[in-house]
DNA sequence: TCGCATAGGGATAAATTTATCCCATATTGT
DNA sequence: ACAATATGGGATAAATTTATCCCTATGCGA
């Protein structure tokens, strides 16, 4: 990894989650590969927006951190399968509860992204 | 706000959260907002790697987002009261979900952190 | 023999996010 | 007079993250 001009900040909690978790597509990497998706096209394939690079970066921080492993089978063409590591499981109850969050909200929330900059929200 | 080249992503309600959680100070915003600490220059006390000016930022998109509102008392020197909006409210328990999370792999996880690129961990 | 599937990663450009610096307001205390 | 307090935001630089492009490897099927 690229050499870090501006330390991290690790105070708190929080910080060191958020240092696992942030990433475009980490959240949703660790969702589908629990849910059973476990191969790196198959993945692609759940996120075309995802460039395939991308996916790979981000699947080799996470396994950097831990979350994931990764198997290789010698056999051609490739076979990679991800799967979570015991710690990497602590945490899809927490993805789970944002996720619920936000489907419980998804109207709203699609409504307030979009609007923003043509009216304020009325207060509540 | 900034035009945006690349269009976000909105698909799933994960994007969503992410759209508004995203941002490197948010959910310790968010977090000390509930906690009581209403005043902008109280929450760069309480956050004081970030500057003001990012707080500032940050603060503003969520109120633009509709997690927190803004009271401006007509004082001098100026005096401002951040607080959750009840939309707001309801991410909390998502936040503290993560923060439990946190704290109780806290050793763990910055260890990862930091040992990244010196060792790989056991598999387990 | 070409094209496809599968996986991975270097190099570099572009986009986005953060950081830094600076200025403004108006009152109270030194 | 001058510093400090409190809040806000413009302008611009720097850092970081994503996107794009391209190249590698090896069998299988048309």
């Amino acid at each position: 990894m690229r050499e870090r001009k501006i330390p991290l900040n690790l105070n708190c909690g929080l910080d060191l989650a958020g240092e696992v978790l942030y990433g475009k597509w980490k959240i949703r990497l660790l969702w589908f590969i629990n849910a059973g998706h476990k191969r790196p096209s198959e993945l692609q394939r759940k996120i075309p927006d995802a460039s395939r690079r991308v996916l790979n970066v981000q699947l080799n921080e996470l396994e950097a951190h831990g979350l994931i492993k990764k198997k290789i089978f010698a056999v051609v063409p490739p076979k990679v399968e991800y799967s979570l590591t015991s710690f990497g499981e602590t945490i899809i109850p927490v993805i789970g509860t944002l996720g619920k969050w936000a489907d419980e909200n998804e109207n709203r929330l699609r409504d307030l992204i979009q609007n923003i900059n043509i009216k304020q929200p009325e207060e509540n």
